[in-house]
DNA sequence: CAGGTCGATTAAAACGTGTCAATGCCTTGC
DNA sequence: GCAAGGCATTGACACGTTTTAATCGACCTG
């Protein structure tokens, strides 16, 4: 057998040397140690009920024939499949990528795989996420539903599949589980803050208005106006952008500024760090600076808020916790039987940095 | 059956409006439609081959059961699953995630679901996700390798995986697929930048030198050094980061400027926009900045990039279509049938923006 | 030594789907 | 009127795993 090889006119691509073999499943291993696929399954999966010596064996079987085991029959069997669904609003913003972070570590550590779903707030593609995790018979879900109604979420758990949602605070604890950061509180830390420093006519810059979030943390702010005593509907003026982007932010400085420097706002206090990001881009253009000319304030404490110039003063929440506390809620509903749905709540933490100032005059 | 329901004392939590349902599944569909299962089966993967009539009594009998299919029957059947595996070097760098857009558009469109799994840079992690993708029976893999040596990916093919590599340019082609951006052009365009401004004393911030990228955009720096008839070896330090994060580089800042006003480089090349951005954040705090004291440029063009003051220069990769692309390769390979492993270059592109200047004396 | 107990192992049945060969029916051509 | 052919549908099996009830053997006890 000497030579080079005949060359095989037809026939399947050549792999050379990365031949793809041909799977071997938990029979083959029985086969290999002599023992039934029965006593295989139970060393791999409570190895205590099996003898010492056929153990060895079984492992040992396993090892030489790299078996690795088949989850799709896995899941078969078991009616469900190892693996969570995480549905997040933008994998492109920071803040959930952090969430991320959280929801995958504690998911890991219960061997749970999390697939991650991209909704881009469209309601069309959270519903095929959604559709797609049921089909998957995913073990869990943790959701940021994009639009106020929870309809999507009820159909989920009606196909077996418990769902935790993430950053909605409004939902009642009988739906399901639900982690939050309180989005008044931070509203309103963000509000007293922009008061104390003497500020009285202040522009919010929202998100989109389905979103509950963006609602609540306006709610906050008017209420810190109403306690010092201003009229919330002369002192806060509302501009929607149409994403929590930095992109959308800086093209709503335009409107922000709408009316003059007489009329314009002393402060701005925006949904997200990502649209404060771009108004300050926005001012800057324009010759303009915060805290000089205009105080801004964002909301989330992403990693960005503090790397630029002046450091944008924001509410910080607590990113990587809320993702794990979410993950350890759907854990607890999959695995203790009395199992009560909770609601968590976190308290956000307002970070003061350089880009808000006591209005001078 | 009027008045309030008995307790019942044990028994599973009480689920009230939420009742989950029994599962629905293929055969239930048939029955009702009074057809055979491998009818309903035609009808959901092959419309054609099945009668009109019947066909739409199938439709209707999936539409009043709410019959969504079981994708773990299926991929056992078919061997394989309909999901891809997407392993990343970190979450939470931006340049990720939009990468990750990037390859979850794509493959959305071919029904695909996308798994992401995070190595951290750690090859013990890096070797879980593998191993967890070949008992996913994944459809596919796009890696991003943490160590130098693609055993795990080869591994994986073995196991009947495919896998893409993104952003590794030294693989050759007959191993597997890979998408990439030049990254010795990339370095050289942003030290054909520095030299131009008449820099000849600079500091390379690296990443893990494990990692690829980061010596090839060093060596590309070099070569535009010695074009110009500068010693590389004299006109370049380099400084290793441990990890390609802000806080890494705002800690490197020290080694940066050791060596006092004298000896100090006369820019920073880092690889990465991440350490660029915490090398500003660090001059910041020393009381100087750049360019003035010095010219600082990235590597990625993340969006952030252009939101600071001064804006980083930086080099610029088409990181979605980077994604984009990669999965389409992994698409190819997996449906057509003569494919051959296709190595694709991208070119990046220098952006400048106001953090680099001409030296001044 | 018979009866009983306990621990280890096995055989067989399910989970829900896709496929393939076989069946039945209807049409067409002679 | 009958054979041939085409189309729609069916029945049965296979995919890889887990689980339950049953079996087997060994050891202990009265």
């Amino acid at each position: 057998m000497s030579g080079p090889e005949p060359t095989d006119p037809l026939g399947a691509p050549a792999l050379s040397s990365s031949e793809v073999k041909r799977p071997v499943g938990i029979n083959d291993v029985a086969a290999r140690a002599g023992v039934s696929p029965g006593t295989v399954s139970n060393v791999l999966n409570r190895p205590e009920r099996v003898a010492e010596a056929t153990r060895r064996r079984v492992e040992r079987a396993v090892e030489e024939l790299d078996y690795v085991r088949n989850s799709s029959g896995r899941s078969l069997r078991a009616g469900r499949s190892d693996s969570v669904g995480l549905l997040v609003l933008d994998v492109t913003n920071p803040f959930f990528a952090e969430v991320a972070r959280g929801v995958e570590d504690t998911a890991g550590e219960a061997g749970l795989a999390v697939v991650l779903l991209n909704s881009a707030e469209q309601a069309g593609r959270q519903r095929r996420a959604i559709r797609l995790l049921a089909e998957q018979r995913a073990a869990g879900a943790v959701v940021m539903p994009v639009d106020g109604d929870t309809a999507d979420l009820l159909w989920l758990r009606k196909q077996g599949v418990p769902g935790v949602l993430l950053d909605r605070g409004d939902v009642s604890a009988d739906i399901a589980c639900s982690v939050a950061v309180d989005n008044h509180a931070g509203g309103l830390a963000a509000g007293r803050h922009l008061v104390n420093l003497g500020h009285e006519r202040v522009t919010y810059l929202s998100g989109p208005a389905d979103l509950e979030q963006c609602r609540t943390r306006l709610a906050g702010l008017r209420a810190a106006l109403a306690e010092s005593g201003l009229d919330p509907d002369a002192a806060v003026r509302v501009v929607e952008a149409e994403q929590l982007n930095a992109e959308c932010g800086e093209k709503a400085v335009e409107e922000v500024l709408a009316g003059g420097p007489r009329k314009r706002p002393q402060a701005v206090f925006c949904s997200n760090d990502q649209l404060a990001l771009g108004v300050l881009k926005g001012l800057g253009e324009r010759g303009l600076s915060a805290p000089g000319d205009l105080s801004v304030v964002g909301y989330d404490d992403v990693a960005t808020a503090g790397l630029v110039h002046p450091g944008l003063t924001t509410v910080a929440q607590p990113k990587y916790d809320l993702g794990a506390a979410a993950m350890r809620l759907l854990l607890s509903e999959l695995n203790d039987a009395d199992h009560r749905h909770e609601r968590l709540r976190f308290a956000p933490e307002l970070v003061v940095r350089g880009s808000t100032a006591a209005v001078r005059d």
